[in-house]
RNA sequence: GGCCCCGUCGUCUAGCGGUUAGGACACCGGCCUUUCACGCCGGCGGCACGGGUUCGAGUCCCGUCGGGGUCACCA
């Protein structure tokens, strides 16, 4: 039993979106699940089209996701003479033709096609002719014209295409440099991939890479092609992985979700990432395509928030507080006390800092609501937590039973009920209408604060 | 258009010949409560359609319709 080894292999043309995301972490899920080794291919072929901007971006989106790959990033414009290897035995076993048939030839005879109701498949008399040209060619494939290939794809089933279906794809062009699904299947021979694992939109590809692997005497690996995403607007889709980190996605959140669009566990719907790679199988990934969600995406995340170890989470909102314009540096003790009170009130990680930013800001730059303060901040309620600012100035032990107790005395020395001034109260204290349990928010505050904050409610 | 794939609540899905078709998000009620959330309880809502096969079909077969992918000297 031979090593499970997958590979991600992304053209750096731009940020790595949803669909790139899923196909990583589904390879990643699957390497992890059977002890494998996950491999990183960067396909920088296209050298219109590649930055190093856009690999840089790639590698750190995957990073960020937890995606770490195994062994050295392989990156295949490094791997020329290996690909003109290939090429030169392909030549030598006639597997591939002179083709000088001008693009502009093939686009007319296309056209004409489609036009008259047809598909294309390009044909012509180079692929028999024997006659060399002194004219410009490519080298074009010669693809078996009877019978069928045949794989089994591990999640859509037997594929089967008739071979006269498949044309003679052209394999180096003019300029002699080589094509896509030729070198592809090359270089996931080099890294000995054992399971192609991508997006559906390559699967008619893969009956040609069948037979360039045939042709190079090389062993066929397994191919599992995933459903695509769809639905929705396109932006949504191609949004950067890192443009959800940035609306204040956990990646443990992301990755739950995408990994559900698509693939099931029974009725689960939240996982950590440890619970995803332990039940994960290509086994259970779905063949039809779905669409995104996001406020069921929103909710998954909201889960991940409530579920997160405070510690992370605190570390993790301190970069968004900072957007916030509430700097926080080194440890805070207060800032993980802040995070407890409200982490079940976030679905984001920009909703928990917007909402941890009154525990920081200064006492008098406090800003109220204005709906919350005209409905709450009457002369008379003004009053009130004046009065309750006073008695709790002789609260010595700050902790939330002992804050009770003292605004309970007041109240019922009031003869009023805590209804009458919870809200008030809040509203001075957080600025809203809105926040955690008294008590708590008053501890967190710090006693001060809380005093200061109830004293100095502003009806203006 | 040719070839290929898909089609269960609005969305993500469970289902693998016999189920009152289950769960989750969203939505609508209610409970909890110092507010907002969280949580809990309940409701709305689905097998695209038509033929078969079978005692019996969401499950199997065929067709129709709908959706998607692909048809490069891109990857």
């Amino acid at each position: 039993m031979s090593e499970v080894r997958v590979r991600f292999a992304p053209s750096p043309t731009g940020v790595l979106h949803l669909g790139g995301a899923r196909t990583a972490l589904f390879n990643y899920l699957f390497a992890r699940h059977e002890g494998g080794k996950f491999l990183l291919r960067i396909e920088d072929t296209d050298r219109e089209r590649s930055t190093d901007e856009s690999t840089k971006a790639i590698i750190d989106a995957m990073a960020w996701m937890g995606l770490h790959h195994d062994e050295e990033i392989v990156y295949q414009s490094k791997r020329i003479d290996a690909h003109q290897a290939a090429l030169d035995k392909l030549i030598s076993q006639k597997s591939v033709y002179k083709c000088y048939c001008t693009p502009e030839e093939r686009n007319a005879a296309r056209e004409k096609a489609e036009s008259e109701g047809g598909s294309y498949i390009h044909r012509c008399d180079c692929r028999d002719a024997d006659t060399e040209k002194s004219l410009p060619y490519v080298w074009r494939f010669r693809m078996p014209q009877e019978g069928e290939t045949v794989f089994d794809d591990i999640v859509q089933g037997t594929i089967a295409t008739a071979n006269r279906e498949i044309e003679d794809l052209v394999v180096a062009r003019q300029d002699g440099s080589p094509l896509y699904n030729f070198v592809v299947v090359v270089d996931d021979a080099f890294q000995r991939v054992t399971h192609v694992i991508r997006g559906k939109d390559h699967l008619t590809n893969t009956p040609k890479q069948i037979q360039i692997y045939k042709a190079l005497g090389l062993p066929v690996p397994q191919f599992a092609h995933l459903p695509l995403i769809l639905g929705l607007s396109k932006r949504l889709r191609s949004a950067g992985v890192e443009s959800y980190r940035d609306q204040g996605y956990l990646a443990s959140g992301l990755n739950n979700y995408i990994s559900r669009l698509g693939w099931s566990y029974g009725d689960q719907e939240i996982f950590t990432f440890d619970e995803i790679i332990e039940k994960f199988e290509l086994k259970n990934v779905n063949r039809s395509e779905g669409s995104l969600d996001l406020q069921k995406m929103e909710w998954v995340n909201q889960q991940h928030i409530q579920n997160s170890d405070g510690a992370l989470l605190t570390r993790e909102v301190v970069p968004f507080l900072k957007k916030e314009g509430i700097d926080i540096d080194g440890d805070s003790s207060k800032l993980a006390a802040a995070v407890e009170t409200m982490r079940a009130r976030a679905k984001t990680m920009v909703e928990l800092a917007q909402n941890l930013k009154f525990y920081f800001v200064a006492d008098d730059a406090l800003e109220y609501d204005e709906m919350a303060r005209k409905k709450f901040f009457t002369d008379d309620a003004i009053a009130k937590l004046k009065g309750m600012a006073a008695a709790l100035e002789t609260v010595t032990d700050w902790t939330e039973e002992a804050i009770a107790e003292c605004v309970n005395a007041y109240i019922a020395g009031h003869n009023l009920k805590l209804k009458d001034v919870a809200q008030p109260a809040r509203v001075a204290l957080v600025g809203r209408a809105a926040g955690p349990g008294l008590w708590e928010t008053m501890v967190v505050l710090g006693k001060a604060s809380s005093i200061q904050r109830l004293a100095t409610a502003r009806t203006e």
